[in-house]
DNA sequence: TTGGTCCTGTCAAAGACCTAACAAGAACGC
DNA sequence: GCGTTCTTGTTAGGTCTTTGACAGGACCAA
């Protein structure tokens, strides 16, 4: 993933930093509404548990957003960092399935106030179809793709059983999503220009497993 | 984090292998669910679109699982890394915290059958207590310390809201919970030897964000 | 003005991770 | 038996990522 900076130079911007940057607005979105004006990258870094070589690292690839002696203001680092990252304008979205999982996370309102605006819920099952969720209506699947054409849509959450999840994958590109959300433990392909993230849950739990696991075990390993 | 081998050797096993072994075994139980014996190296990694080099090097931490001429025997590969993983035995988990999210996950089939049975799930909210979700009630809070010790419950998932969080944190590891799975946007702090994973779903949906709003424009640049 | 302290941007070295390559074993057909 | 074609285990080399170090700007107090 390659970037231009404000400096006019290029750049590619490695994985592990576009997964730092959310973290970094989040963190900082917070401390704005707390009212806090400045921050350093060590203030910063060391309530993320990094260090601040690498989060100004992070932010060199993006040209800097501050200059020698100067701590990062936070009123200019946030719409700085919500224009990197493209939710400077928000980002419309769409659920589709309204299984239990779909409907906690059309409950979870974080979402919005991070710039995923939830604008619609799609699900078959006609005893869904006409219920409401924090305001949004769930509609029927059918009427997905044309939903998505006139709101111009550009996030979809995939929240489907398995054995259609690469069906409705296909409806939502061919209606025009650029990025789908995929929480259905199944691999779905896209064309290129479409973007697929996997959130694969039962993963996050097996890791905790694994490292549950070795709790004590570790410390003897440790020392040789 | 350090494991020995089926050969006496000791090795330090990263954190982006651990990451893919779950990957590993969900994939495999599918197959063997599908009646497939055997797999090689090169099957089992394009399907999940990495490097069979990879894959085997993975292998190698732990010794490896076949011997060279042979792919791997799907029968034994499972229960091995079901045994890396520690999810040879079931890990009673329960949730805390039966807001929507909570409500999702209590809902999601999947964690069972990975070996994380739901043994409980808690809140504060009188109005929830005495629900049931999937044969499971809802509980007091209050009940969770007590109840963690009697079933000796190894996992809890963290679903409160942000306030509350380290609180509720600090009695689960009080109770003697090993792993939390935390859902809150925030960070909580425990001892050493408890795992702490941290399930950030905004950061995903930033990251698709970011890589959304560049596709087209990356075609431009990866072309110097 | 001067010295001290805090800060960032920048780069080089170190470390972690991934990949290609290959030796050697197994199965099959001839 | 022999060659062909599959396979894995193993390692060396290359690539990606993190870290430490430092030059130089900003601010403050004396």
């Amino acid at each position: 993933m390659r970037v231009v900076n404000t400096k006019g130079k290029k750049f590619r911007v490695p994985d592990a930093t576009i997964l730092r940057l959310p973290l970094y607005l989040d963190k900082l979105i917070l401390l704005q509404q707390a009212g806090v004006k400045e921050v350093s990258s060590r203030q910063l870094a060391t309530s993320l548990d990094i260090k601040a070589s690498q989060l100004r690292h992070d932010f060199h690839y993006f040209g800097g957003f501050s200059k020698p002696g100067r701590p990062y203001q936070v009123d200019k680092l946030v719409p700085a960092l919500e224009e990197i990252i493209g939710v400077d304008v928000p980002v419309p979205m769409i659920i589709v399935g309204a299984g239990h999982l779909g409907q906690g996370l059309a409950n979870y309102r974080n979402f919005e106030r991070l710039g995923f605006p939830l604008r619609g819920i799609f699900d078959v099952d006609p005893k869904l179809v006409g219920l409401e969720i924090r305001g949004v209506p769930i509609r029927p699947l059918s009427e997905m793709p044309a939903y998505v054409q006139e709101n111009g849509i550009r996030v979809g959450v995939l929240t489907v059983p398995v054995g259609v999840a690469q069906d409705v994958a296909n409806q939502m590109v061919a209606a025009g999503v650029v990025g789908i959300w995929n929480f259905t433990p199944t691999d779905i392909r896209t064309p290129p220009q479409v973007i697929v993230r996997n959130e694969r849950l039962a993963v996050g739990l097996m890791c905790l497993s694994f490292k549950a696991k070795r709790v004590g075990q570790a410390e003897e390993l440790k020392q040789d």
